[in-house]
DNA sequence: TCAATCTGTTTGTCCGGACAATCTGACTAC
DNA sequence: GTAGTCAGATTGTCCGGACAAACAGATTGA
């Protein structure tokens, strides 16, 4: 294995970092080949002029993401399996863009109103306290592909129609300094209404792919909930996930 | 706070863990509440009679699971949201127990046959190479929730079709020692064909929830590809994902 | 020939310490 | 009163070392 591993301690970018962007880069890059040994820590570490456990590190954070597999008294493996992303909190619009799809959105709707019940409960306000609402259409290629209707709690983020069109709500999220942490989302089916066969240019009874999303920031606070119906001929959730160990 | 933390250094479950464990149980029962600060990791580790690093590899695995969140120059503190599980690779059969829904199988075909191009592709075996093919139902309250179709690659697991019915196959890959690692996933939508109807005691046309899945071990084998099928109107996924960072 | 045992290798766990980066809150200067 | 500055608190990073546990392969014994 001749593979070339160097660390910058001049740089503010943490040392075990820079080894583990490294390795995940050979491992991407095919240097490192699945089921290849890693070589001991104990000797990658003197060879890099690191402490085991910064090498550890480096090596934990790959593992946790799915790319290596340590055994005890054997070493550390290349997983052979094409693991790509273990499922992150997925973007419509990033997942279309990714896949060349040139997105395009039409907002519908969007005002400030009261909150329902259902609404309510899921951000986790008051009832009947105004909340924004936000409808859109996804289409790629010209053809509507999925529906998407948000409610956002207030003075979160400024929700501008124009650039709700340029981009995804993630993105104006994130923009916006809020720090996306966690989300709970139910994926189901169902036989599509009039209006929404109407919207989506499918027939009354289709079946339709649902999803519906409370997203919280890192202080726990829901900062949206969506719920979106999709035409599963244009679109499937596609993933990855990793056994919790 | 006045948290009870201890730990058993006669007991061959690591330290770190033990704690966590702890720290779990104080979280899920409610002794600390979401927004509370943890106290910091040195006093902890005094406390405790731990080393710091020992500590933070406690507190870093509940991080992990999205239960705290730490910040620089203010302390760890519980996250507020509701987080239950990070999503795992999730097993139909212990979902629907965890529901208190008494699953029932039926073992419709368990034979030995040729792969096919498309199970072969998924598997990464030779075409027309034998492989196990499983199909099942399965039930709850007497009610049809899913057609389950599955293919193993043989020489793995020894598929009785008595256990098959007593349990889910994923228990059995577990109990067979095989260490389930990742998976892929896909989510979509399609109207019932006739034969699926049938089955499912639904209406030709009605919307089925599917779900296509390869998983791999941690030799990054493939051990199992699954087609399946799903009443939308009994059955939808649920889950809770944490952004990677 | 086959099974049990031993041995070396490698990761797993744990320690104690050091300094840096970042945040909060209080203080100070204008 | 407001903005900038400073100090304390807390986590982030990193080091060097020690012993335990588990695995693979070779050796030994029946």
């Amino acid at each position: 294995m001749q593979l070339e591993l160097s660390v910058d301690r001049s740089s503010p970018v943490p040392l075990y970092f820079q080894l583990s962007q490294q390795l995940e880069a050979a491992i991407e890059h095919g240097t490192l080949t699945p089921g290849s040994l890693l070589g001991n820590e104990i000797e990658l570490a003197a060879r890099l002029g690191l402490s085991r456990p910064t090498v550890r590190q480096a090596i934990q954070s790959l593992v946790d993401k799915g790319l290596l597999v340590r055994r005890r008294g054997v070493g550390t493996q290349v997983v052979h399996s094409q693991v790509k992303r273990p499922l992150e909190l997925s973007s419509l619009y990033d997942d279309l863009e990714a896949a060349g799809q040139r997105p395009a959105t039409k907002v519908l709707v969007n005002t400030l109103e009261p909150a329902s019940a259902e609404v309510a409960a899921a951000l986790g306000v008051a009832e009947d306290s105004d909340v924004h609402r936000v409808e859109r259409l996804r289409l790629a290629h010209g053809e509507p592909m999925a529906y998407l209707c948000n409610f956002l709690p207030p003075g979160l983020i400024d929700l501008d129609t124009g650039q709700l069109e340029a981009t995804g709500l993630y993105r104006l999220m994130r923009a916006a300094g809020i720090t996306l942490h966690s989300a709970r989302q139910s994926i189901g089916a169902r036989a599509a209404t009039p209006p929404e066969a109407e919207r989506l240019a499918e027939e009354t009874g289709a079946p339709l792919l649902t999803m519906q999303r409370v997203t919280f920031d890192d202080t726990g606070r829901a900062v949206e909930y969506g719920t979106h119906t999709y035409r599963p001929t244009r679109y499937s959730f596609e993933f990855q996930l990793l056994v919790r160990t």
